[in-house]
DNA sequence: AATTTCATTGAGAATGAGTCTCAATATCTA
DNA sequence: TAGATATTGAGACTCATTCTCAATGAAATT
């Protein structure tokens, strides 16, 4: 089931409408193959003539993160960094605080640590975020 | 080593000056046994008939994060929220999406996935954030 | 296909956490 | 104690995000 269905479906369920806006601002997510912020995606579609407002935006991608399909990462230095979760293997950030520099990594004992902590203390997990800071093997000299 | 030594010696070291507001300041977060935000630091001082403004918080805190006294979490939710780190035991925290409940844990084995990490990537970790998001024994029905 | 209902949109105003400015004041070194 | 310089408070400012509201559009119903 592709993307685009993944998304009216979940709209139609929740008594939402389907609209160009709403499918060509995930179509310009689908194109895009790493991080990005709400800025960025609004200029992209600028660049492609698109006239969708900044509010819709922000609209649209409440939604994509309610269902699902997008990932948003709040990291420190106030960065918001968003990401599709779909064509994207699960990853973690580190960032360096000096330069800034992302670097991605999965370490899987993470899985092995949210099953203890759901098993302790009796919750069900849905989602969780590890960030990382430090300095990148240039910063640290 | 008390927490105000600390602080004092960090400020001489940068040249910093040791100033009646930032003791205060740090007198009145050693009061508090758990998280907090700087509008309700705030607050608490304006209540003991502080009157140290907005801007001295912020200043502060940034410095107390620096000397290592005191972490900044970045929740997803626009939420940040700091915490001491004396007297406090290293925790991450689950927060319930359904009744904003949150519980502290430790796993001690994130310690091993950040070796791994270091020294994978060639970084020097300083910080980490780890938030688990799902719903809480009662909320799960 | 036309009607009706109500969600959605864009534009710009509003919000609010955090930062900056600057003159007055306080710390600290010598 | 004086001089050099860091700090402070008040409020202006920023800038990402949210809100408002009238006009428009989707889609269910007829």
């Amino acid at each position: 089931m592709d993307v685009t269905t993944v998304f009216s479906n979940y709209l139609k369920k929740h008594a939402l409408k389907v609209t160009p806006e709403r499918i060509t601002i995930l179509n310009e997510i689908s194109r895009i193959s790493h991080h990005f912020d709400p800025d960025t995606l609004l200029i992209k579609l600028k660049t492609n003539h698109s006239k969708i407002s900044r509010a819709t935006i922000y609209r649209t991608l409440d939604l994509l993160v309610d269902c699902d399909l997008v990932m948003k990462n709040v990291l420190g230095n106030n960065t918001i960094l968003y990401e599709k979760k779909y064509d994207n293997p699960v990853h973690d950030h580190f960032q360096c605080v000096s330069c800034g520099k992302i670097i991605e990594f999965f370490e899987p004992d993470i899985t092995v640590i949210h099953q203890n902590l759901a098993h302790t203390h009796n919750v069900k997990i849905t989602d969780y975020t590890h960030h990382v800071f430090g300095r990148c093997a240039r910063c640290k000299e």
